[in-house]
Order: structure tokens, then sequence, then C-alpha cells
DNA sequence: CTGTTAGCGCGTTCAT
DNA sequence: ATGAACGCGCTAACAG
């Protein structure tokens, strides 16, 4: 049996204590107009009531909400980019949580209905604000959140609108750095196996790939879209080693564009890293395990949801909070390009 | 600049209108009171208005918050099973959302923080009900939530107490039917290398596994727990291949353990399957790409997910919800068991 | 300064 | 179909 004997409100501990209900309120929320002695006393009575405020009357009032949204369009569900995104959301709960803010969750198809999620969000108060993520090209979130005066962060910008601050990667310093690796390496021919370039993080890593082989000279760089799928990583990896030259050096964008990878380089007989060496946008377990072991970026997601979080929150206290890049992931070269024996893991 | 233009309210309505309060709300809600015309006109205004019941009214007037609440205690939080756990959000998230229901999502490091939390949503009102994840073998989650009064459905059950309704898997039949399967491709000594016999699921499959080894004749079975870890599969992957008679068949219980497990089984230089055959319980794009692909169990986790928050949905309702099974996980033999070329990803 | 009263916020519900 | 009270906490205005 439950025990639905009503809650307490904030009547029954001014009743406790012989003040009244503003006495009380003033008291539990640290405002002046009320004695310390009775300030105790209300305190007091408040634990032994174990009382909370009621969150909708709370809310009712003008304060917030405490609760922040996030909406995932289910493109941003595709299994290269999962654990990223739960990693992200779990960050960003290490820091909600302690503020006491909640996280409300939201799963659509697409980008329209994310935006309408958005306005039943501000319609009903349903949240204090709302964090963007996988951005893409032309993106019309950040401008309908602007419009909709619902306050946003966004994770993976910067917004090229600038309307929305954001938190974002270094793409350009990462790729730069993977560049340099496979540079000094040796590797003169290296073909990038990207996401959609309708991805705004996709684009720019593109942009940055393309920008680091002419900073260091490297004349034969192709980068191939792929649609983050297994099987487009296996045929973008096939018909990139068919050209002529090869390239000698893979870049994947994920993780399972690059296990794919590796299965079609093994097709072709080829080596790793003797005939090709593989590079991956992330590190994930698997890197560490396969053999040879995959030379890959290591992004803390959750720092990063942990940052995202902590922005947000600034927003919604009414600070201007500027664009803010994190530092740069970094480059764990593996079997895979340097061609010793695998680091142990961990 | 957003447009703070004061939210149109009820007051509004029923202005324009030309009624009171109390009649745009019978009329909003599809209660009896009104008359047709009426109705009509109120609806109309309110899609005029852009109108939309303010959520922390509604919640405050003992209508319930339209949200269920989720707990992650960091343990389940081990890389090995976040993707089983991310799409079991997001399958929850695709039920919950037709429902117009939200889900709150809140991180904690342990068990008694976890119950805290479901102290202050139900004093706060903030959820109308739970989902507890990850049981353990006397778990206090269930009694604790039945004693708070707050409606919950366990996802992977069944509750031993029997006092929180549940939607399992059926992991004896799951795990029946992997051995089913090592015992026709002709395995006679198999070693499980499962998580912690902490965790009641995995409790349940050792049991499973001793069953079923009894049930089909196979004498000799072994299990060896470990946490999940990839350093932990590698020692137990090692120990497990020294004993004498060495496993033919290992059963791995995710995926991490299973590809550090291959690294290991590849360091004794032993050859998949003919000197060992390998099982993992979770089907993810890995499987499929390793050379040999490696035999899996699929489970649908997002179905998993919506059953879940269907059933919740249903105790949220006040029906009796009695414990569910999901259909049993398929095995998809791949070559790390039958020895073939692996079957093609897609 | 300490404390009270009244009224708000928004929608629901009960007598009338 | 209406006015008024209610749910719960906050706060402006006011009194001791």
């Amino acid at each position: 049996m439950g025990n639905d004997a009503r809650r307490p409100t904030l009547r029954d501990i001014a009743d406790r204590v012989g003040v009244s209900e503003a006495a009380a309120s003033f008291a539990l929320n640290g405002k002046p107009g009320v004695s310390e002695a009775t300030r105790q006393r209300v305190l007091q009575a408040a634990s032994e009531l174990n009382w909370a405020p009621h969150h909708a009357a709370r809310a009712l009032t003008g304060a917030g909400t405490a609760t922040v949204g996030l909406v995932i369009a289910r493109s941003a569900q595709d299994v290269g980019s999962e654990l990223f995104f739960h990693r992200l959301m779990t960050g960003m709960q290490a820091v909600l949580s302690r503020r006491r803010y909640a996280l409300l969750l939201q799963v659509v198809d697409s980008v329209d209905e994310e935006i309408d999620v958005y306005h039943m969000w501000k319609r009903e108060h349903r949240v204090d604000g709302v964090v963007l993520v996988d951005l893409r090209r032309d993106d019309p979130r950040p401008e309908a959140v602007a419009e909709l005066g619902l306050p946003a962060l966004i994770a993976g910008g910067p917004d090229p609108a600038g309307v929305v601050p954001s938190v974002s990667i270094d793409d350009a310093a990462a790729m730069a750095s993977i560049m340099r690796h496979l540079k000094e390496t040796g590797h003169e021919r290296i073909a990038y196996l990207s996401g959609p370039i309708a991805l705004l993080h996709v684009h720019r890593r593109v942009e940055s790939f393309l920008r680091a082989s002419a900073d260091l000279g490297i004349a034969d760089c192709r980068s191939h879209a792929t649609d983050f799928s297994a099987g487009a990583g296996d045929t973008a990896t096939t018909s990139a080693l068919l050209g002529d030259p090869r390239p000698t050096a893979l870049i994947y964008d994920n993780e399972v564009l690059a296990v794919a990878g590796v299965g079609a380089i093994r097709r072709m007989s080829l080596r790793i890293p003797e005939d090709v060496a593989v590079v991956v946008w992330e590190d994930t377990p698997v890197c560490t395990v396969l053999q040879p072991a995959l030379t890959a970026l290591r992004r803390d997601a959750a720092g990063f949801g942990a940052d995202v979080a902590e922005r947000l929150l600034q927003v919604l206290a009414g600070e201007k909070v500027a664009d803010f890049e994190e530092r740069v992931p970094t480059l764990v070269p593996r079997a895979s390009t340097v061609g010793e024996p695998p680091v142990c893991a961990d």
C-alpha cells in the first residue's frame, strides 16, 4: 500500500510553527522578513515533516521548471554516434543533477517535428531551455528557438548564424593533428571517409581535411562521403582503395565505418598498416582490441556534455554566454598507423 | 528578440468567446456542460490564439505531470551496456512521445542515491511513475518505490519480491538457444564469461547456463564472472582457456568482453572457430565486421523499451499489469561458431 | 525589523 | 453555463 497520506504543504509547516505561510515561505527561501529564530524553527519543522515544494506550484509562480530539454532526431541515432550521444547526455546530467535540474528527452523523426516539440514545450512551459545537437548546414533550429524566445545552447557549433551560443569541439585542430600524424608517419596519399556533408561538423571536417592537406603539402587527399552505415563504409573503402594511385592512409569518421572498412581492406588482402594505415575519429573499446589496434581520436564526450550543461545554465541565469571551444581531442596512436605492437588496453 | 508577448490563457479564450473560464475549460476538455455551438467557438478561439494549457497549472490541479522518470546508476553505465541502454531509452521515448509523455532522466552514483531521487521526485510531484533498470539480487528499489507509492515498472525483471510489475527478457530461453546451438555444432566443453553475479539478469543467465548444461547433457560447463571490463574479458578468457581440458566454446556476456576475449584467444594462437567457438550475448555492428564474424544473440532493445513504456502507462492508468516476457531473442549464427564464410553485413 | 493579509498564477471542479 | 473555491507557493502591500 503506497502511503498516500497527503503530502505536507507550506500550510502545515506554518501551522506547526505558529506563523503565517508567508513567513514560512520567506524562511525557507532565505529571504529577509523573518527573525533568525523563526527561520530555524521553520527549517526544523520543514525537515521534520519532510517537506519539499510542489514542483508544479513553483513553476506556476514563474520560477522556472528546473528542466532542460533535449530532442533527438532519429538521424542522430545512427549506430555510429549512439555511444557519443549517450555519453553526452550522461555528461550533461552529471552537471544538471547537481543543480537539481532534470533532463527532458524526446525522440522524433525529423527536424520539423523537432521544432514542433520546441513550440509545444514553450507553450506549455515545460522546459527552461534546450540543447541543440547535430547541427546541419542551413539548420532552421537556431533561428526557430531564437524566435520562440526559448533559451538554447548548441552542442557542437558554432552557429553559423550566430544567434545561439554554442560549445564546440575544434574539428579543425583535431583534423590537423591527425594529418600531422599521418604526415610524420610518411603518408602522402590520404582518403577521408566522412559522414554526410549535410552535417555541419562533417562539413567542417572535410574543409579542415583539405586545408591541412594544403598546409602540410600533402598533394593527394580525397574525401568520400558516406551515410555512416557499415555498408557505406565497406563500399567507400573499396572504391577509395581502387583509386590510382592507391591511398596509403584512411581516416574514418566513426567506429562503424572503420570496422567495416577494416573488413574491406582485409578482403582486398591489404595489410594494416604496411599497405594502408587507419585512423578513426572516435576512440572506443573496439579500437584497442582489434588486431591491429586502431589509432583513434579520443574525445571526452562526457566532459563535453558537462560543459554544454554548464553553459546552458548560464544562459538560463540570464548571463551572456560566448561561444566556447573544448580543448582539442587527443590522437591516440596505435598499431594501425605506427605499426608497433598494440598499446595495452587501459 | 524572443516574443515574450504573454502566453494566451484560458481567460483570454473565455473573454474572446464571451463565456466563463469554466465553460471554456469544459469545452476544451470535452466535458459536458457546454452547448456544441459554444464548444466549437471555444475550440476555434483556442486554436486561433495558439493556446495550450500551462503544464504546471494542470499538474497543480491533480492531473499527473505527464512525465516518467528514469534513473541511471553509474554502474549501468559500463561501456558494454551503454548501447543497449541508449536503445532502451529511445524505444521508451517512441511510445511516450506519442502519448505526450516526457522522460525525465537522472544520473547517479549508487542505488542509495537512486532511491533518494525517487523520494525527491515523489515529494516534488515531478513524475507520475518510474522505470527501474538493472535490478540486482536483493535489490532494495522495488520495495522502496512500493512503499513510496510511486508507480513503477521494472525493465528486466521479474521482481523476485513480486511487488513491482515487470517486462523482462527470457534469459533462460535465450541461454538455452545458445546452448542448443553449441551442442549441435558439437561442443561438449563450454565456458560462460558472465558479468557480475550481483546483477539479477546475470545470475539468472548463470543458472540457465548450468540448467541447460544438465538438460543437454553437456558435462563440462563453467562460468567465470567478470566486471564487464575489457581487462576482465582478457584475463577471464586466458584463464578459461588454460583449463584442462580446454573449453571448445566461449560465451561472452557483452560486446566488450567478447572483443577483448577474441584478442586473448588470438594471443594464445588459437583459431576461431576451429579451436574455440565464440558466442556473444548482444548483436552489434562489430560482430558482423570482425574476422571471423561473431555469432550473437540479437535482442530488440528498442522494442523492449517500447513495451516497458507501454506497460508503465498502463500502470499509471490504474490498470493491473501482469509480468510480461518479451519474445525470445534470436541467435544469429555466424562464422565464429559455424565456421562458414562470414555472412555479409546487411 | 518582524510578521500578517491579500492576491496572483492557471486551470479544474462544485455548487448554484 | 456561471461564480467561487481550490491546489500550492510566492510576493507586494501593509501593520505592529
